[in-house]
DNA sequence: TCTAATTTGTACGTATGTATG
DNA sequence: ACATACATACGTACAAATTAG
């Protein structure tokens, strides 16, 4: 610890954040109890709680007395978690998820898609289009981007049986992201898919995703307007239950 | 400081909590000092501090050093600060906000509204309809009931100069929100309104809002689908200068 | 401009309680 | 019963920001 301006505390959390981005801290491993902080670090038991507390509130880890401190496993739910992964959306209401993949596939940056995500237009890039279903019924369509140097196993894996989301926040927790919300009629190929008449209303979520200032995935997913709602729920932390609670979702 | 189960941080800071949804301690005004705390209730300054300081980060209060700790002024953002105010946003961007009001009256309590709101079908409840325009064009009609005993002079207030949301979150901070956003063909009514074709689709949000347990307001807020987007930025709370930063929005 | 007082921010040391294995 | 780890709590100290005089 040597830095004058910034609290030592502060140091401690920046510390062990980038060691979980580096990957020398994966999820579910343990980090080092507050008392081993105390000795390898030399700060007092107090610092190195508020270090460790912060990070835990801020959902980087886990905590529990009498056992230790851990890093979020950030494939079942990241710190992001207004992000949602639709399979555990349909799976919390009780139904089935399945899908069926049209596309996936390695193909050249189409022009549009180089200038979103600065990338190369004589660059390759993932792609892949698929529809998710609740229950048989369909209830999104992603269309997504995926650069190749951030998942160069993509074409490989089986996503009937994993989503793009889960197998990408697998890789990496994300850093940044930002989802714009719109409604439209969608054009043919997304409303046959959707199985929806040809002018009904959509929305549509662009979604964009950063790891280290770096655009990971942009992608954008259609849901049936009359089949799908997007809800969000907002109360003030009130009292320590609320933490509690949510650690049912790490 | 006297119950034994709950914590004596959780203790004052439910305490204050109180005090600021009852009243008795009104936005903008001060609080006790870490120092005062310590000597009216007993506790240690640590305890203090970490009440005042987690109370600080929910949005309850405004700390500064040197000045001392303030009630947030919730008129200009609540600690709900996903829930925006049409006005502020227009603002945001640099545009002119104005409104048209519809309607603006004392109603009796339609079936469906007696049965969301759970209030008694013969009494009475505020309704407002009313236009938003960004530079003169339509943005977001606002189709809203409001419990009148909460809001009791809401008929003689102009809603020409203030808005809805931002008068109603003046009497008091929102304890909790919802808000379903879906994808909709409008009726009639709405697309003249808005000034849209009659199969343009729009996006509807569906707000209800409560204090103290008891739902306020329920509203539908519509949205051309071409003229008006939904935009959410994550990313994690990496340092305190995210805080500092919040703090521009009180 | 300087000083003193107040208030928050950070930090250390210590102690006790509670949960877990 | 015991050791470990987190949760809470008290006491203290100094620094930084701000305000009042």
């Amino acid at each position: 610890m040597q830095n004058k301006q910034i609290p030592r505390y502060q140091q401690l959390k920046d510390l062990i954040i980038e060691q979980i981005y580096d990957g020398a801290l994966k999820p579910l491993q343990r980090v080092p109890s507050e008392n081993q902080l105390v000795k390898s670090m030399g700060v007092s038991r107090m610092t190195a709680n508020r270090a460790l507390k912060e990070l835990n509130e801020e959902g980087y880890l886990n905590r529990r007395a009498g056992v230790g401190s851990f890093v979020s496993d950030f494939r079942v739910n990241s710190h992001l978690f207004e992000i949602k992964n639709i399979a555990d959306e349909v799976a919390f209401r009780g139904n089935k998820h399945n899908s069926r993949i049209i596309k996936q596939s390695l193909i050249d940056v189409p022009r549009k898609i180089s200038r979103i995500m600065n990338i190369d237009s004589n660059e390759q890039i993932f792609h892949i289009l698929l529809v998710h279903y609740e229950d048989s019924i369909p209830i999104q369509i992603e269309d997504r981007y995926i650069n190749r140097f951030f998942a160069p196993n993509f074409l490989e894996q089986d996503f009937l049986s994993i989503t793009p989301s889960s197998y990408l926040s697998g890789i990496s927790p994300l850093h940044q992201a930002e989802q714009i919300v719109s409604a439209i009629i969608p054009k043919n190929l997304i409303s046959n898919l959707l199985e929806i008449e040809k002018e009904s209303p959509c929305l549509l979520i662009t979604r964009k995703t950063w790891v280290k200032k770096e655009m990971i995935t942009y992608g954008k997913f259609y849901h049936p307007g009359d089949r799908y709602e997007l809800v969000g729920h907002y109360e003030p932390v009130k009292s320590n239950k609320f933490q509690k609670n949510n650690k049912k979702f790490m």
